[in-house]
DNA sequence: CCTTTCGTGTTATATTATCACATACGCCGA
DNA sequence: TCGGCGTATGTGATAATATAACACGAAAGG
């Protein structure tokens, strides 16, 4: 399987993949993945898409979590803050981590037909991006590249 | 001058080539570029750097131009729909485009110390994104790429 | 036992963005 | 000349997204 698949692939493979990487990433650096947090990323990975703060909320309200836009906010920052999710920006919609581990900047292709959400990732090192910073002198700290367009089935459907 | 210039060049001759630009512009295809919509591209241009829409609401409305927001969105919209300016998604906010004309994927530096966006761009039909989206099968609109950093200048001063 | 730290919860509020509707103006065909 | 039409501007109201400020409780460490 393919870290690009928008439509083919095992959700439940990938999703208990996902978690199991959360579990061991915050053994590794003494983070506390309590319940609501490691809630909010099943919520992620099992919904394999984009969801909004208030999307998150409103399933963990009905869960009996708390009930008030901050408990899905923190939620939210502290998977972000330790690479296990992402904030995509264009949505302002987050997204479980598809490569949690690596540090990386991430590149998400989104379905303008669909809503799907593939993430790849860039290594800014080298390549042209790289290559710009640098010439400007600028030092770089986290990127985001969010390319909007038509994932394969919506193309073929067109 | 470089297009990636952070703090060193002259602001006012790049406003006239940003003003004159966009008059052309939409002169050739037919575009009203009316008071509003020009006093915001006017305002974005003499701030050079990313700006809210409300703020620059409050700068129309002093100015006795409407004073809701649909005001400023509205001349927001067109701008960055007809490619005169941008929405850098990171911040909420919108500045005008440095290299208009061209169809491009633009790229944005932000500096984190002193808030200077410096704006260049990238041809996504090669490279490593049109590389990725190819192998996806993924047909692309518009890129967003939105690195934070530090500039040249703030990077000295640290 | 006391203090500190962290996580959770609450209420209230700030910030960003859109909806729905009214008016005005230029254009064009009847 | 008139009426219809598209487009731009303006308004008040509201939606959607995000944060501030504070209280409480559990766990860790002295
Ligand atoms: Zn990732
Ligand atoms: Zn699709
Ligand atoms: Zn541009
Ligand atoms: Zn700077």
């Amino acid at each position: 399987m393919s870290d690009l698949d928008f439509h083919d692939h095992d959700h439940s493979a990938c999703r208990a993949t996902l978690l199991r990487a959360a579990e061991q990433r915050c053994r590794d650096k003494g983070l506390q993945l309590t319940p609501v947090r490691r809630r909010v990323l099943e919520l992620l990975a099992e919904g394999h898409r984009a969801m909004g703060a208030y999307e998150v909320l409103d399933l963990l309200r009905a869960e009996g979590f708390g009930s008030q836009p901050p408990v899905a906010y923190r939620a939210l920052d502290f998977l972000v803050s330790n690479g296990l999710a992402h904030k995509i920006e264009r949505l302002n919609a987050f997204i479980a981590c598809a490569l949690p581990g690596s540090r990386h900047a991430p590149v998400f292709l989104i379905c303008t037909g669909c809503g799907t959400v593939a993430e790849t990732h860039l290594d800014l090192g080298d390549g042209r991006l790289g290559e710009i910073a640098d010439r400007a002198g600028f030092e770089i700290g986290r990127a985001v590249v969010e390319i909007e367009g038509r994932c394969p089935t919506c193309r073929e459907a067109a």
